[in-house]
DNA sequence: TGAAAATGCAACCATAAGGTTGCATATTTC
DNA sequence: GAAATATGCAACCTTATGGTTGCATTTTCA
């Protein structure tokens, strides 16, 4: 599974607010997903391509509509095994950068 | 702060790559960055800068060189804040999800 | 059946992003 | 003081990204 895609899929506003909106509420339309969004479809329906091609994002066909599933796994898992590398040395980042940041007064 | 620069920041692997080295040796210079980096001293620099943009990185100018500081902070705020919204949906989701790619079977 | 609705496909466009190069500016060091 | 070192600045180039538009396709429903 490619995590960059998945950066890259996190990296657009737009496409954060529909991962919030399909948390909201699974299982939306296209069409329901372009309502209150300031551009076209296309560009929303784009922004939904990466989000499955992210793996972030599983779609069905229901007849003419085609239906939007929140996939959480791959959030959870830049949650666990990246973001985690960043708790242990957290602290002592912050010592460091605390200290140099008061030795700019004397340099 | 601007949630926004932290994910654009970390939407590039060369970018995610010198977090990780700043997080195994807090302080580096420029030049060390630069070393097994396959790329001109100005590209790692600009991905520098924006790391500073995205306040995930803090610098300190000592005589001609300039160190680097890893600043965990906003990478833990997303977890706090961002990714923490979908740990409570998880298992709704995978349920919803897995429901639905059952149903593909006998559309 | 035929119009309306929901989506897909593809070409096109403007801007942003990532990278290079050349030169300027400090700071050591001999 | 002159050469070497470490970095900064700015112009430039290529490609990726985000967006639009027009038209085709599929499904629904009167």
């Amino acid at each position: 599974m490619s995590m960059d895609a998945v950066f890259k899929a996190l990296a657009d506003p737009v496409r954060r607010q529909l991962l919030d909106r399909l948390r909201r509420r699974n299982g939306q339309t296209l069409g329901e997903l372009c309502r209150g969004q300031d551009m076209s479809r296309q560009a929303v329906s784009k922004h939904l391509l990466l989000l499955e091609a992210a793996n972030l994002v599983a779609t069905q066909k229901s007849g003419r509509e085609k239906r939007h599933f929140l996939n959480p796994v791959p959030i959870q898992e830049i949650a666990d095994r990246w973001i985690g590398k960043y708790e242990r040395p957290r602290l002592r980042a912050l010592a460091d950068l605390k200290r140099k940041l008061e030795d700019d007064g004397n340099p």
